[in-house]
DNA sequence: GCAAGGTC
């Protein structure tokens, strides 16, 4: 985008690409067209067309343009100076028309400003505004579509996120405006320190262990430095992510990130429904303030993910690896409110088949043998339970078997064209078609997509937007010599694609952009489906005639029904579904006939095992997983080997089987979806204010604490539930061991963190240490004589911070007279008689009043801990 | 070594 700006009566400015452009003179009345010139049509010069320009009228429209703007005049040799490329008559006039015009924000006066500043023709000292989008393609076309195509980009830390700049006037001020994006979350959930470590900590303790959001990976910190850097300059911050939860949620974590580079930022909300210009415009004309509640709800979702997560994973790998080593011990066993449904609808239709009792039926069957051919009437009845029954019905009609037609009823009938692919349906249609997992398609849609032969293959949109020609992507495939053909007729009769009905507001349906004529395997099978479904959906439904007749048999109806394919159009180029004639004769009303009939039998038959198709299509039904997920959470399944392949349909294995049916046998319905779809109403009542995210936080937070509870003290049943299905005895282990208890004694005076009593492993070596190992070394080693250590419930009342008492054990006599086998004492310092008969130094101990550190201060312990105490107090 | 969510 060019601007220019008039000084004075002989003397312009001119601004492009956001920078006022030097020069040696002053832009004067003459040279303005020239300079003009030299910049749009050098920029473009790509796109410009010498005799496309000259031969229109583009010529004498940007002269007026230009003379009723400026009242200036240009020469046409600039014009066809620089003009070599083709591009089409229509896009020259819009981009000249677009690119260059009178400044729109700058006054006479603020240019003159500029133009003393000889050598600092910037925008640097326009008021900026930062703008942030959910991902990159949204940052670009927002900022498109508001600088009418003229905004500049420029490149961020992050090789994926752009920044996007053009001037604009903003609540009625001219503003620069700074466009650029995340990628999605910036920002995680994680416990902090030593929760971190899956044996510092007992897993209960994961449902009150402080969690911190950080970012995770080496992109997400680039897209968060070029956020610090971009908003120092910027006196306003406008949240363009996606309007939904997510999207709010990403929005605050943004402001986070900026907030603390500048707390007093003014942030404001663009709420948008789709990003067209209408859309955009509206959004930025309506700022409003970002939701608070939408992000809390998300909140609460990410943390209870985590904790839950993190403490059945942790609890069940942890148990079932040393109960079952055989079968079990290097096997990481996960649980997750999403992949645990996924696991419990294969479990379920298994059971369902196993459970299924055959049951034998019988109906009768009326065969009209004609020169056509022969018509197979089937039974209104369908079929009974009951063989006497159907035999007393099939002895009156042979009684009488005179068959007269009842009705005859001819229609025209269509078959519909697919709608635009979404990646949900995509994902379906490979795995039933191609055979192809929804995961394995997934990664090679992405491939073809960063290969430029695809749009983008995550989207939720079935809907074609209007402003998407869709003529050059039908004619690019006239070239195939496969559909070429095909693809010929549908521009013949101008593309017409069938409408959906949802839109994520970012992305188009999946459709080709480039012919591929030299893919190879399941590459090839992948594009070839996005483009046969392209076609397919830009083309006509599939028309054909259908002739129900019935007739009756001594009171018995039957019917049957013929199909004549009149046109297959659609079904031409989409092999994926099947529509075949069905011939027959043709019958009149009233007409009389003898058919042949006879008694059939048959049994029920169980439902099939699931499909991934099927198991997506349950997904989204319960709201289990996002379009996004779902092939993630059915991949996870499959990894941790709790589910199975049998023919491309889904089994459970021996691991997923135990795991639900441990859980059911506690009376927890773990793997069924409504925990889940609990969680999302109270989500929605954070959302709409009726509830209170702190409130349902904490209430979800015990809900899942009690189970686990629970849980842990019905372990056995677990391991019940697997010996069967692994086919291996439990080993006996110690409660403590396999549940993972960590003791805690109290906190660490020196580091904050918790300290606790540990077993050496693989020896009955005793100690105690600090959870902040190795950066916090506080800890005691007992001799060998000490036999046992248990931490009771009853507090030391003489040491700061109330430490828990222990209970020692010792080999028998070990310390008679002095001490008992066993005792009670605290470590802390105030029993001087059982340490110094250990020879054991105390802890350090917790100053009084002061809150000890933070957990998450645990990585700066001092290290000055180390020889504190006797020699056998420091660990190496 | 844990979750689910977003996205190149």
């Amino acid at each position: 985008m060019i601007y220019f700006q008039k000084i004075n009566v002989s003397k312009y400015l001119l601004y492009c690409n956001y920078k006022w452009i030097p020069h040696s003179s002053n832009y004067t009345y003459s040279n303005l067209s020239r300079s003009i010139f030299n910049y749009v049509f050098k920029e473009n010069r790509n796109y410009m067309n010498h005799s496309t320009l000259a031969s229109s009228s583009i010529l004498s429209k940007y002269s007026q343009l230009l003379s009723k703007v400026a009242n200036l005049r240009f020469s046409r040799r600039y014009v066809s100076h620089y003009c070599t490329d083709s591009r089409t008559s229509k896009e020259v006039k819009e981009l000249v028309t677009v690119d260059v015009c009178a400044h729109p924000n700058k006054s006479d006066e603020s240019a003159r400003g500029h133009f003393k500043q000889k050598d600092k023709f910037s925008a640097d000292n326009m008021v900026k505004i930062l703008n942030v989008a959910e991902k990159n393609d949204a940052s670009k076309n927002i900022a498109n579509i508001l600088s009418r195509g003229g905004s500049a980009r420029r490149d961020g830390y992050s090789q994926w996120n752009k920044i996007y700049e053009f001037p604009y006037q903003l609540q009625g001020q001219d503003v620069q405006m700074v466009f650029t994006s995340v990628s999605g979350h910036l920002l995680n959930y994680e416990f902090v320190g030593s929760y971190k470590r899956w044996h510092a900590c007992a897993p209960l303790e994961l449902f009150s262990a402080p969690v911190v959001k950080g970012v995770k990976e080496e992109n997400m910190n680039n897209i968060k430095r070029t956020l610090e850097r971009e908003v120092r300059g910027a006196s306003k911050l406008i949240i363009w992510t996606d309007c939904d939860r997510e999207g709010e949620n990403i929005g605050f974590e943004i402001i986070d990130v900026c907030r603390a580079v500048k707390p007093n930022i003014t942030v404001l909300r663009a709420r948008f429904s789709e990003i067209t210009q209408p859309s955009v415009t509206r959004a930025i004309n309506n700022l409003v303030q970002p939701d608070e509640l939408q992000n809390k709800a998300v909140d609460v979702r990410s943390e209870l993910d985590l904790r839950i997560g993190a403490a059945f994973t942790r609890f069940q790998t942890l148990r079932l690896q040393k109960v079952f080593p055989g079968s079990l011990s290097d096997t990481l066993i996960s649980y997750g409110s999403c992949q645990f449904p996924t696991l419990g609808f294969v479990v379920q239709r298994y059971k369902a088949i196993q459970e299924f009792q055959q049951e034998q039926f019988w109906k009768i069957k009326a065969t009209h043998r004609t020169d056509e051919g022969s018509v197979d009437f089937s039974w209104l009845r369908v079929r009974l339970f009951d063989e006497t029954c159907v035999d007393v019905l099939l002895d009156t009609c042979l009684d009488d078997p005179t068959a007269t037609v009842t009705s005859v009823n001819a229609r025209p009938k269509s078959k519909w064209r697919p709608l635009p692919l979404d990646t949900i349906e995509f994902e379906k249609l490979s795995s039933r078609k191609l055979k192809i997992s929804a995961k394995e398609a997934m990664k090679i849609a992405e491939k073809l997509y960063t290969s430029g032969l695809i749009s983008y293959p995550r989207t939720e949109t079935n809907i074609f937007p209007k402003d998407l020609d869709l003529v050059p992507l039908v004619e690019i495939q006239t070239q195939s010599n496969v559909w070429g053909g095909f693809a010929a007729g549908v521009l013949e009769r101008g593309p017409n694609p069938r409408r959906g009905k949802k839109t994520d507001e970012a992305h188009p349906p999946i459709h080709p952009t480039k012919l591929a004529p030299n893919l190879d395997g399941n590459e090839k099978r992948i594009y070839e489906l996005i483009v046969r479904s392209f076609l397919a959906c830009v083309s006509d439904d599939a028309r054909g005639y259908e002739t129900v007749v019935e007739i009756q048999v001594a009171g018995e109806k039957f019917r049957a029904s013929g199909l004549i394919i009149l046109e297959k159009n659609y079904l031409e180029v989409y092999p994926y579904d099947k529509w075949t004639d069905k011939p027959m004769p043709h019958y009149e009303m009233n007409a009389q006939f003898t058919p042949e009939l006879e008694k059939v039998d048959g049994m029920t038959t169980a439902p099939p095992l699931l499909t991934e198709a099927d198991l997506i299509a349950l997904m989204e039904k319960h709201g289990i997983g996002t379009d996004a997920t779902h092939a993630d959470h059915i991949e996870t399944i499959k990894s941790r080997l709790y589910v199975g392949l049998l023919d491309s349909r889904f089994v459970p294995g021996t691991l997923g089987m135990g795991l639900v049916n441990g859980y059911d046998a506690m009376g927890f319905q773990m793997s069924e979806p409504h925990l889940r779809a609990g969680l999302e109403k109270d989500l929605k009542d954070i959302c709409a204010g009726r509830k209170d995210a702190a409130v349902v936080l904490q209430e979800q937070v015990q809900k899942y604490r009690e189970v686990f509870e629970e849980a842990t003290r019905q372990a056995d049943k677990l391991d019940a539930a697997l010996a069967i299905t692994l086919e291996e005895a439990p080993a006996v282990v110690a409660n403590e061991a396999v549940n993972n208890i960590v003791q805690t004694v109290g906190k660490c005076g020196s580091c904050g963190d918790r300290v606790a009593v540990k077993q050496k492993k693989n020896s009955t070596g005793l100690y105690i240490s600090c959870q902040g190992f190795p950066d916090c070394r506080v800890c005691i080693w007992f001799p060998a004589d000490v036999m046992s250590v248990t931490v009771l419930p009853e507090k030391c009342q003489q040491c700061a911070g109330n430490p828990n008492l222990l209970e020692l054990e010792f080999r028998a006599r070990s310390y008679s007279p002095i001490l008992a086998d066993r005792v009670t004492t605290c470590v802390y310092g105030c029993d001087n008689t059982v340490l110094d008969c250990l020879e054991i130094r105390p802890l350090p101990r917790v100053t009084p009043g002061q809150p000890p550190p933070a957990a998450n201060n645990a990585r700066g312990g001092p290290a000055n801990a180390r020889g504190r105490g006797a020699g056998n107090n420091a660990r190496g």
